[in-house]
RNA sequence: CGGGGUGUAGCGCAGUCUGGCUAGCGCACCUGCCUUGGGAGCAGGGGGUCGGAGGUUCGAAUCCUCUCACCCCGACCA
């Protein structure tokens, strides 16, 4: 079986002698490292950091991307799309055009020309595409089009951390879809949702695809492709039953029915310096869930009430959304004050002029602890209806592990943890509008032209794939993305049978097409196999002069840490075909 | 941007509170010997504007002022 050779970048079929090539690795764990993918990738020399979120990719780190950059390459090209490369200097005057110079803020790394121009570094690409196309896309007979890269982008994030997880300078591939219509914009979005699907597959990442919401790149509806991590900066619930799976951000709660519960008399009754719902349900001997929490937030200027069960937590986002606010953030407390009408601690729905926002879970309630807007006062057995008005009840609270599937009548939610590897949008005309992206249909008429846009963070993906393949003595690789897929370690290089059947073992692996590595450094075994380990490479033949007398040579499994005595032949031919079995698409 | 922390050899750190001889240790590096199946051992050696600037002092890594960089927590963010 022949590996094929890949064309545009010679990643495959690349063979190396370790003492002439450039590994430095690293005993001790950098002080400056959190989580363990960022670790590794120091030690075992694929990275090194330039500034804050800037890294050097190192032989062994480029190795790496660019396998991932491959197979993503592969599978949007077979997805129909196209690749082009777009500068990553953008002038300000597109950015002004899609009102984003303004939106986007700090994390846009601005700076002049020579001539005073103002420019920035692309974060992403939207606008450049759009101007690309419209100037170029006459006709419906020229849609539907997908064109994407493989590109450096800069964001100048706020914190930078966890290495190429969070980095200011990352590699991201992003592409653009564009359709004549809603309609047609679904297919090319779906086609790129099955695209990811089989790149992170072969990536061999365990992930979820999940709802999400789509933050400043705005849109209609979007998924992100969450590799599952306890590392992971996202939060994500998925149903034990049925597929419903959404970042938590985004995920929907199950509304409770009506409630039917025979309503009693409102009574107040004092609570002393009873503030937190804590505080004040277990003063009056109940659970959290038969109490109201009313919280007071500001959008866009505007004071609003937000009301969730005691023990819910409003999800902000979700009410940021439903208000359809820009922006949205808690009340000061001087803002609290003068909404309520009471003290911080004490706020309730009853009599407020402000908005009331409840969340849906509410409207199951009866009988309920509400806030008096009075020094230590609250009011039990409230209704809503009866006691105070409701401007509209939402779904506006965060869901947790253990509530009710939104989608299914049996499953429950469950929480995980995610890195979030790729991203999904379906972006409508949000940008074709702005920046006049139009065609003529057959009918001669201008329409505009319906957008999507699909990225992948290509070193966040490997970080997120050593999250998930490592143990106590360094990266796992899997096959496709490994720097290497085999590493021959010459126990001995002054023994000359040693080295002429590790060279040989060499010489055939690399002609077969498997990359290979010789470690024909003259260092102790114990040196070199924590270095093989480290670095990760998935197989490892060892060359020792004991087992050499019998013709026979090692071949160690990296993951399972399995061990096969075989001959020089079967050796060769083993690693071969584990390898074109990996591969094999 | 708010809060906290750290800057001393390539890496990891001690020394700073309580100023004082030639600024130390481990790893790494160089030379030699020795060793060769899980980061060996011995001997010798090189490497420092103590983040930077200014100040106090007979004398500053150490005290003071300013500044820069990096890290952590938070808010923010494909």
């Amino acid at each position: 079986m022949q590996i094929t050779q890949c064309t545009f970048y010679q990643t495959r079929g690349f063979s190396m002698r370790y003492s002439q090539y450039f590994i430095p690795t690293v005993k001790e764990t950098p002080a400056d490292a959190e989580v363990i993918s960022h670790q590794l990738m120091l030690r075992a020399g694929m990275i090194r950091k330039v500034a804050a979120g800037v890294y050097n990719y190192l032989p062994l780190g480029l190795r790496s991307i660019r396998k991932v950059e491959q197979i993503v390459r592969e599978e949007m090209n077979r997805a129909g799309a196209i690749e082009l490369l777009m500068p990553m200097v953008t002038p300000a005057e597109l950015w002004q055009e899609s009102g984003r110079w303004e939106f986007y803020g700090k994390e846009l790394l601005r700076f002049k020309d020579r001539k005073d121009g103002e420019f920035c570094l692309g974060p992403t690409h939207e606008e450049v595409i759009t101007d690309i196309v419209r100037r170029e896309i006459r006709s419906y007979r020229q849609l539907p089009i997908n064109l994407y890269q493989i590109q450096t982008k800069f964001r100048d994030e706020i914190r930078p951390r966890f290495g190429l997880m969070r980095g200011r300078e990352f590699i991201m591939k992003d592409a653009y879809s564009f359709d004549v219509d809603s309609s047609a914009a679904d297919i090319s979005y779906d086609k790129m949702y099955q695209a990811y699907r089989r790149i992170f597959e072969r990536c061999g990442l365990n992930f979820r695809a999940v709802e999400a919401d789509t933050g400043s790149i705005g849109g209609s509806s979007s998924h992100e492709f969450m590799v599952l991590a306890d590392s992971g900066e996202d939060a994500i619930l998925s149903c034990s039953a049925c597929d419903y799976a959404a970042n938590v951000e985004k995920a929907e709660s199950k509304p409770f029915p009506e409630s039917t519960g025979e309503l009693l008399p409102k009574e107040a009754v004092a609570t002393p310096d009873r503030k937190t719902i804590e505080e004040v349900a277990s003063f009056l001997g109940v659970h959290p869930d038969q109490t109201v929490k009313a919280l007071i937030v500001v959008a866009d200027d505007e004071p609003v009430m937000a009301l969730v069960r005691g023990d819910h937590d409003l999800n902000e986002l979700k009410l940021k959304n439903f208000l359809g606010a820009a922006e949205l953030e808690m009340a000061t407390d001087e803002v609290y004050v003068k909404a309520s009408g009471g003290p911080v601690g004490f706020a309730g729905p009853s009599g407020v002029t402000v908005r009331v926002i409840a969340d849906q879970a509410i409207q199951g309630m009866c009988n309920f602890i509400i806030g008096g807007n009075a020094k230590d006062l609250h009011f039990r057995n409230a209704n809503h209806s009866r006691d105070f008005d409701v401007t509209a009840f939402a779904d506006i609270r965060t869901v947790v592990s253990g509530d009710p599937c939104p989608r299914c009548s049996s499953g429950a939610m469950e929480v995980w943890r995610g890195i979030e590897v790729g991203h999904v949008f379906k972006l409508g005309t949000k940008y074709s509008e702005k920046l006049k992206a139009t065609y003529l249909d057959a009918d001669g008429k201008e329409q505009v032209i319906f957008m999507g846009c699909y990225g992948i963070g290509v070193g966040r993906s490997v970080a997120a794939c050593i999250e998930q393949n490592h143990d106590a003595n360094g990266i796992i690789f899997p096959i496709p993305i490994a720097p290497f897929h085999c590493i021959v370690s010459a126990l001995s290089v002054k023994e000359e049978p040693v080295v002429k059947a590790s060279e040989d073992i060499y010489n055939r692996l690399a002609s077969a097409g498997v990359e290979v590595l010789l470690d024909d450094r003259d260092e102790r075994p114990g040196f070199k196999f924590k270095d093989a380990d480290l670095i990760g490479i998935p197989l490892r033949i060892v060359v020792g002069a004991k087992n050499l007398t019998e013709g026979k040579v090692e071949l160690k499994h990296r993951r399972s840490g399995e061990v096969e005595l075989l001959p020089i032949d079967e050796a060769v031919a083993r690693v071969r075909k584990l390898v074109a079995e990996a591969l094999a698409q």
